[in-house]
DNA sequence: GATGAATGAGATTTCATTCAT
DNA sequence: TATGAATGAAATCTCATTCAT
């Protein structure tokens, strides 16, 4: 459940990045970003409140902003973790063969894919959304959804997906409906099981999307 | 006392369409409800603010609660408004045949789709994000939503669409695919051509998910 | 119901009384006088709204504004009509004499507070309270009271009530009591017999203020 | 995350008396009460202000609603206090005699009610005009009112007070009548000397209610 | 005469942020 | 480091009063 980088909370708001932290430090800090993800996932990016957070993490205001400097800086810094999470996920899709290999390879990139949806997707709907005043952090946004589309249209460059003549169109189509699929499966949790889904939509992706004939 | 008159009449005070409206009186609900789709637009469910509506549809905080009783009731009103449009739209998806008709088809309903979320857009994308305290707002979402994957999941059957061996999800794979593509073409005017791109778009759903050849 | 004097709506707020009424303006003021009164009883007045009595009258709140200056004018022209009738009743209390006789004065007379108190009771507790702003109008108020008061006074004395040796305070409590209790029985149908209650009630004045032996 | 602290411990957000209060923090609620049974004294039940309290305890808006609810919450905690010294006073009235010892019983329990009176007047006002929305706190008034009320019936019934036949409604009567003194008293400082009329009022209750003799 | 519509000042309530201990 | 308390700007909502028809 833990991402597999060890994200070190690097531009973790002014006041924190001042100064370095001892381990009580770095365990309050952890205990605030885990808190802000759920509360954003539960109420959502406008609606997130910092007492909200604060109580989830059984500590105060006031400590509160001896880690951050506003409720924003809170967010970027799970933006960053966020953002660092897709680049590693845009590194790690391989060629699509149109075997049974291919479709192992795009199963165990959706269960990626989906592990880290659970963990930060409300932080990538917020940037969906547009709901982000920052602009330096909606870039960051941008530019991680381009890494994966970027991984995408070589994937469907490599494998020759000829019934689809605009690659870059059917990379942007197919990360909609990963990422809308995702949330509906990781918020609504719909009665869906996961491995199955999974299966299915692997399925449906090598051979509606990367054109293998039926596995 | 006046024991003639026998109707309720209950005058003005009360809030939404409990009351009968002259001219006048529509006129200025038209215009808040048009403000209020602008708002939600521009800022989303939780950042809108009445006051933006009615600078917007210029006119009064008194006036605003002559109409509606509260924030959440006028975005009630768009969520029917909304709701009914989109069964409409699940009632227009005609059988999709594999020739260039059945492109068609499909080319014209995204097109009325597009058309669709340009107003509505933002009510949408208030239910998908699941954000909404009502539930039986969300329940009319939700029932919305099913109306148009049901119509998919018929026309996919129809097809006898092979390669997709769950209609059932490549109904809600498609709907979400489309969602967020309209989302994006709309939201973000991301450059790109609307008929290009419905026309890209059309041909990939044709030939992906209803199995027809290369146009 | 309607009190015996005729209750002319004299000084009743600028807007109407600089003009004649014709027979339906006549109306519709008595209308909202009702109304008024009404609403003063069931809200009290500070709660009460005018769009409550509008809607109690029927009409709109243009037309309030028609017949009345504002929300304190009407309560002005009640006021009036309720002053009037409580100095009439002062004029009504004749000797209490310590026979059958002084009982049946005494019971008629709680008869007639009664009656005054259901049709004016809230703006005497608006007086009794002292919520009212208008200083002529709690000087109206207190005026009244002291009529009462007075004559009570006058009868206690007459009566030779030696066991309360001042007299001033004696009428003070009893009036005191009896409006409270008139209170208790009007406002909350509190279950008690009218007829039973003025019979003991007055049992109860006639013996222990007026010193009768059991009747 | 941190298993070890088993405590709820709401925290700060939380309106009322759910979370524990520092010195300072009991400090700041006492301000609050104290300013809110002075407004509501001021201004009654429905023309009290939060802005009002905030200024007569000279704190903030914002502070006010970390301590209460809402400005119901505010007079409930007021209604609980009022109430327990109701039952308070209810129990202290001890049996009434007929000599001089009974007179002083009645006279320092006056006392007492004066004195409960002077601090609760505006919630036990509150009560009776019946205008709190409340129907808990509405049954919290008539139970205090009926705990005071049982006292003096037992009291008359011990005094064999023949000249009442009907106990119940004695004690009504004389509590109507003591509560509306006393509201004259405290409200319009009616240049009446307290003692003078606790003297008087005391004899008056002593031989007109329980029968004693001139004192 | 009568009415529906509009207005805006004022009241309540929320919440990000700062402060003193 | 940590925390409870305090703050005030901003948002929501109400209602007496005015206006145009």
């Amino acid at each position: 459940m833990a991402p597999a980088s060890p994200s070190p909370a690097r531009s973790a708001g002014t006041p924190a990045s001042e100064r370095e932290l001892r381990s009580q430090g770095r365990r309050t800090m952890a205990k605030l970003l885990d808190a802000g993800m759920k509360v954003l996932a539960e109420r959502g990016y406008h609606a997130a409140r910092v007492d909200d957070v604060v109580r989830k993490a059984r500590t105060s205001h006031g400590t509160f902003y001896l880690y951050f400097a506003n409720k924003e800086d809170l967010f970027r810094a799970l933006a960053h973790e966020c953002a660092d999470e897709m680049r590693a996920l845009a590194a790690e899709l391989g060629p699509v063969t149109p075997d049974a290999a291919g479709y192992d390879t795009v199963r165990v990139w959706l269960a990626r894919f989906m592990e880290t949806y659970q963990r930060y997707g409300a932080v990538i709907r917020a940037w969906m959304e547009d709901q982000v005043a920052d602009s330096s952090l909606v870039a960051l946004g941008l530019d991680a959804f381009a890494d994966i589309a970027g991984a995408l249209v070589d994937r469907l460059r490599e494998a020759d997906a000829t019934h689809f003549p605009d690659p870059e169109l059917a990379a942007a189509a197919l990360l909609a409906m990963v990422e809308r699929l995702m949330y509906f499966v990781t918020s609504r949790s719909a009665g869906f099981d996961d491995d199955a889904l999974l299966d299915t939509v692997a399925g449906m992706i090598h051979r509606g999307f990367f054109g293998a004939a039926a596995t």
